[in-house]
DNA sequence: ATACAAATTTAACCATGGTTAAAATAAAAA
DNA sequence: TTTTTATTTTAACCATGGTTAAATTTGTAT
């Protein structure tokens, strides 16, 4: 078994890459997980000796295939819990992350199997990323763009959207957006990348910071 | 917060005492927590200096008020997980104490109230055992007797068992021992203080260990 | 009262996962 | 190509929560 820091920070390595296997920046882990470089250096010395991480210096860090498997499970943890609490206990998508963050180092494999079943085997979480299955296989991925990148005068569908800041979470939450929100791209100013969209005939300016962690899709 | 470590600690105590506020010896902790004396010794000056234990050198430590503040949150986590996890997810008796261990430490007082709602603020656990409430309050406690002290010749009702040993949690559901099962004490022998008993017409000879872990009430 | 045994505490040590500050390396600019 | 800047690594240190072995205290028998 892996120590809770261990595992925070497989989860952090795959999280930047997210399909394909680049090498990850130091600098990326020791701000995910709010520790000093230095501490980034040390672990990474530490896992790559445990066949977990390649690790050259100066040149990041990438998972090995028993690394990613690591990875993989912490993650299923993490998307299963979060969709449980919002589907048995009625917590929000806002406040789900943070409870799922601690709860995915205290889960025994048996347990989360359960709660797998239990779901029905999901394949996305509450926020539409992919949920590993037990053997670390994850669904196929629909097509997605981020909203960044989306066409004015087209239509789209929320998608995904990324989890891990409350904050955010509660302002989608204060104006609408959900899953499979249909949102109108209306017009993309381009001086600092905000979007004026339409949304359940409501009209929103989205900052950069926003439409840069929401995935669309064609309605 | 405390770290897992000190929340460990603290149940600890408690669970020795439960009731009455007496001292608890050195090596009754370091026996629960399969950790050495000197670790004890040590963590009791830690505790002591945040004002969570009462520690005299030789004499044991008891809890302050804090001190089982704490105790009584964490007791409150555990008995509350194991409920939910046979009610909701269908766990045995014998599954969930280990799981409770774990996630015990990883639930915010935010979820946990929502589990006790969920729940309908239950008063006992699945052992038996009571469950304290958000303030800390624990239900009143039924009038209970250890099995090894009971009359010969009389039926009673099982009203708490023992758990944190899975084997006892297996073969007390083997022999279809569970809260409510009613049992009458045939013979009592006082060689081995082992007891002969007859319960939905099969008759078992139960051993010390097993008597010893066992709580009825009149039926 | 003395000796012995048991329980407890101290001392010295260790692994883990952090920190800050200095040194080294790589990348970017001049 | 040289200089400057940014990133990464090393070094020295620290807190936490363990360990074993030795010393101490307490309780029990003689
Ligand atoms: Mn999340
Ligand atoms: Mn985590
Ligand atoms: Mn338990
Ligand atoms: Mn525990």
């Amino acid at each position: 078994m892996l120590t809770i820091s261990k595992e925070n920070y497989l989860k952090a390595i795959y999280k930047h890459r997210e399909g394909e296997n680049l090498p990850v920046p130091a600098s990326y882990i020791a701000d995910e997980l709010q520790v000093s470089n230095a501490a980034i250096s040390k672990m990474a010395k530490t896992l790559s000796n445990k066949g977990l991480l390649e690790y050259q210096k100066h040149k990041g860090v990438r998972l090995t295939d028993e690394g990613e498997k690591f990875a993989l499970k912490v993650i299923r943890r993490h998307r299963l819990w979060e969709l449980f609490l919002i589907n048995v206990l009625g917590l929000t998508w806002a406040e789900v992350h943070d409870e799922a963050e601690k709860l995915e180092h205290s889960t025994s494999e048996f347990l989360i199997n359960k709660m797998d079943k239990f779901l029905g085997f999901p394949k996305f979480d509450p926020h539409g990323s992919p949920i590993p299955d037990r053997n670390g296989k994850l669904p196929e991925l629909p097509s997605v763009l981020k909203m960044s990148e989306c066409e004015a005068g087209k239509t789209y569908r929320v998608a995904r959207v990324q989890d891990g800041d409350s904050q955010l979470m509660k302002y989608l939450t204060r104006i609408g957006i959900n899953l499979n929100t249909e949102i109108t791209i209306l017009e993309k100013f381009s001086f600092d990348h905000s979007i004026n969209v339409e949304m359940k005939g409501h009209h929103y300016l989205l900052s950069e910071k926003v439409v840069d962690r929401i995935w669309v899709a064609d309605e």
